[in-house]
DNA sequence: GGTATTTCTTATCTTAAGTTAACGTCCGCA
DNA sequence: TGCGGACGTTAACTTAAGATAAGAAATACC
């Protein structure tokens, strides 16, 4: 087992609420460590997905397809849960495909194993609530962001953010799907602020 | 107590998870019926949200503020849970505002109740987890409309869904900014598609 | 190191949405 | 019942984004 990596999971779940040993020791068992190189898919669209990762380096994105076009809607970055979370709980194939944007690497545990602590232990189901809540939660203000801010807004508010160094180091297009808008139009954006 | 205002209630929470009578019996005793008239307000911009609704009858909206202008980002029907759920979760004050559009009935209890309720019973616990991912899963869903499809689109998927006629009674304003578009364009789109 | 591919920018043209304003209709309320 | 405000439509104009294409720059890969 890989020390470091539990402890960074650990401190990652701590912040979504408090495991004693005994709690944190039922996850253990079911992690295990995977190395994905760049452009590896964790999930694919059209298959049921069943894994939830733990981010230990490098980032990934998820895209939908549409016309045969990649619409980037999420990045994963160091650090972050990733999963293609609806096609586990629905049980149904995954709408959305997973890629590695760099080499990665991760801790996975396969979400029956999570359902698995969720009916032995209550402390693991309000675990599994509070992830949800922050999923909403970050959901939500993804969704205000599209209604309320135009492109423009969108994209100085996601360079404010404190992922800005590797948001830099995405691929352009892949940054102007995630604000909704095509990658033309991103640059143009970009001309235009480094105008005033 | 007003039974059939009860059994609406506990019939849409089976939805999420069978509960037996015992489980059941916990909640009843912190609901509430409230009758809010047309214009009234469930939530407040500014103020901390303490309650959850459950919507007997009517519709509401909610919205974010900004420069002065409503944003209308989200519509609640019968059968709906209703609630600034987000300032609930967080403590928070609210960021957004929920007003009957027109007379309502609900069933009301308070967040923290509920919270008692989580603490007690790893049954409700789990009712929590199951509410936090179906309000996940809605949220996905839309952010992907907003992504990926035009407004057109977005209006013809609107009509499309089961609320077609609650939504014809709606002000075309309201729905025009939960589409992410102004009033007038809306009014262009819809004159659009008359022709075809 | 050099070639091929991907990525980004720039330009042109088209299309659609935003803005503002005018007008008609409907509705609530005095 | 009549007045005032809210709502929806239409029109004219402005602005910005989509589509397409061409070329430059960066990157990948042999």
């Amino acid at each position: 087992m890989n020390a470091p990596a539990l402890k960074h999971l650990r401190t990652a779940i701590h912040r979504f609420l408090k495991l004693d040993d005994a709690e944190w020791d039922m996850l253990v068992p079911y992690t295990e460590e995977r190395q994905l190189a760049k452009h590896e898919l964790f999930a694919v669209e059209g298959k049921a997905a069943h894994e939830v990762g733990f981010m230990l380096e490098g980032n990934m994105r998820h895209y939908y397809t549409r016309d045969g076009e990649e619409k980037t809607t999420y990045f994963y970055f160091e650090g972050h849960f990733v999963s293609s979370y609806i096609s586990c709980l629905t049980g149904k194939p995954s709408e959305l495909t997973i890629e590695a944007l760099t080499d990665c690497t991760l801790l996975v545990f396969k979400y029956k194993d999570l359902q698995k602590l969720y009916d032995l232990s209550h402390k693991w189901e309000r675990f599994g609530r509070v992830l949800a809540e922050y999923l909403a939660i970050g959901l939500e203000e993804r969704m205000v962001g599209l209604l309320m801010l135009s492109p423009e807004e969108r994209y100085l508010q996601l360079l404010d953010s404190n992922k800005q160094k590797i948001i830099e180091r995405i691929p352009q297009h892949y940054v102007s799907s995630y604000l909704g808008i095509t990658p033309v139009s991103l640059s143009r954006i970009r001309a235009r602020l480094l105008k005033k």
